[in-house]
RNA sequence: GGCCCCGUGGUCAAGUGGUUAAGACAUCGCCCUUUCACGGCGGUAUCAGGGGUUCGAAUCCCCUCGGGGUCACCA
């Protein structure tokens, strides 16, 4: 089956690439690539009420972030075009046709209306709130008079009343529902356009799709699909349905949740190899025990026989644990070129400066990013080296600056490391460890202040880094100005 | 409510009749150490419940319970 193997993504551009979106469409490049097959892009903009032009572009630009890049579909088009459903219209018109002429669908004027309220009505009786068929057979004098009246219709495709469906699934194995419990279901809405289901099959065959690999949601509508295919004459392809991914609370994933969208997490730091090595854990594991996954290792290792059947609970702290590690591992300068926006949003440096100083930024990255979760924290433990201390962290304060020899340390040493012939790492510390040990003290309790002094924090990156980096200009003014602050803050 | 899917620690998850029931995140403790991370070592914690089948069940069957999905002129 490793020929020709033709799967897609199809979205509806109804709002956000949410993290579930993203996993199955992650999941169906996996299997193209595996199999040396073909991963469609198709965007299903039937619905013209809520489709929008900048959910598409967002999607897009979500997925293109992720790296998940298609092989045909908009933007990059293929033998099997246009990739917008809203474009393919005329393919649609003309098997609803062949359909309706072949009188295996009709057309039915009930209004949205009267549809819900025999709805509620059956649900009321605790009926199933199915379809009742009434417009199915329909005489040519009654149709006419419908269509005298002028009521809009929408067309309906028949379900067989007996027997049943079996949807053979490569993940859950064979699910049978019975055809009793299948609606005539609208395949043309009153506007002329085809509902999901339908554009769905017939785009599904025109691009010769071999399998269907989707959310698990669509597996109750899967059974009418496959009528419909029945219903065309078209080959079957497979169906894998993959498990959900829910809400820490269990539920669909919504808004309420925070973030879901994978803009979402960009914005907050993550790296997009992140987000892809977390997706591929979720729901789907690999033959070893590694936890450390790229999208190449997972091409070569993905197969559908190895996706679960359970919904999956997304845990932020995994991620952020995978993020850290990519942030330490993944190569500097990209990591730097990562970091840089999220400094110019938070007015650490500006777009100039940036491009000024790369190589200076991207040494105070390669020294910090050890430890950093995520972007966003980079750049905050980053600031310092930019900006001003302008305020110091107070239980650092209550720690480091109350010892009654901590502002004289300080101007110890700052001034020793004013006379510094070699600013370097190991002079630098060399110096420190002297002015203690003369004192009879640990090496610590001038460590632990001057850290204060020149980053306001008490965490970061080893301290004789920081200061060469810093430069002995700043180092020393802020050290001197923190013994000053000492010496007014005890008066 | 009908139908469908699912049920291994807090979370992800290996496991396909015989295992001391892996591993990871999280959590707790210890070590390393100039702090914090990283790293190393160790601990707590899981087969939803009940019946079967079997010499033997996390693995097979049934029931119950729980969770989710779906029943739209949304996808």
């Amino acid at each position: 089956m490793s020929e020709n193997v033709r799967v897609r993504f199809a979205p509806s551009p109804t709002g956000s690439l949410h993290i579930g979106g993203a996993r199955t469409a992650l999941f169906n490049l996996l299997f193209a690539r595996h199999n040396n097959g073909t991963f469609v892009l198709r965007i299903e903009d039937t619905d013209t009420e809520r489709s929008t032009e900048e959910s598409t572009q967002q999607i897009i630009r979500s997925l293109k972030w992720l790296g998940l890049d298609w092989d045909e579909g908009p933007e990059k088009g293929g033998d099997f075009g246009p990739y917008f459903q809203s474009q393919r219209l005329e393919l649609y018109k003309k098997e609803v046709d062949r359909l309706l002429a072949e009188g295996k669908a009709y057309y039915c004027y009930c209004s949205p209306e009267e549809l819900s309220e025999r709805r509620e009505a059956a649900l009321k009786a605790g009926k199933p709130p199915k379809y009742d068929g009434r417009c199915r057979n329909l005489t040519p004098e009654q149709r006419k008079k419908f269509e005298d009246e002028g009521r809009p219709y929408t067309i309906r495709l028949k379900m067989p009343e007996e027997g049943q469906t079996a949807v053979e699934d490569l993940i859950r194995g064979t699910v049978v529902f019975d055809n009793s419990v299948l609606d005539d279901l609208i395949i043309v809405k009153s506007n002329g356009i085809p509902t999901y289901n339908f554009a769905c099959v017939v785009d599904d065959n025109a691009m010769k799709m071999t399998h269907i690999i989707r959310a698990e949601e669509h597996l109750s509508n899967t059974p009418k699909q496959i009528q419909t295919y029945l219903a065309l004459g078209y080959e079957i392809p497979k169906f894998a349905h993959v498990p959900m991914i829910l809400a820490p609370d269990r539920s669909k994933l919504s808004k309420r949740h925070g973030a879901t969208s994978v803009e979402e997490f960009r914005d907050q730091g993550y790296l997009a190899e992140s987000i892809i090595n977390y997706l591929t854990l979720l729901g789907w594991s690999p033959e070893g025990t590694e936890e450390i996954f790229d999208m190449d290792k997972a091409i070569r290792e993905f197969t559908l026989e190895r996706v679960n059947k359970t919904a999956a609970i997304y845990d932020v702290k995994k991620l952020t644990w995978i993020n850290g590690h990519y942030m330490r591992e993944l190569d500097l300068e990209y990591i730097t070129e990562q970091t840089i926006p999220f400094m110019i949003k938070k007015g650490i440096i500006t777009e100039e400066e940036a491009r000024d100083n790369f190589d200076y930024i991207k040494k105070v990255v390669e020294i910090s990013r050890d430890r950093a979760k995520t972007l966003d924290e980079l750049a905050d433990t980053i600031s310092f080296f930019f900006k001003d201390v302008t305020e110091y962290e107070e239980k650092g304060v209550k720690k480091h600056f109350s010892k009654e020899n901590a502002a004289k340390l300080l101007t110890l040493g700052a001034e020793a490391l004013e006379k510094l012939e070699d600013f370097t790492h190991d002079k630098t510390e060399e110096t420190f460890r002297n002015i203690t040990a003369d004192m009879g003290l640990k090496a610590a309790e001038i460590i632990h202040p001057t850290r204060l002094a020149i980053t306001g924090r008490t965490v970061g990156p080893g301290l004789f880094d920081i200061i060469v980096l810093l430069g002995r200009e700043k180092t020393v003014e802020r050290m001197r100005k923190a013994a000053q602050w000492i010496s007014n803050k005890s008066n």
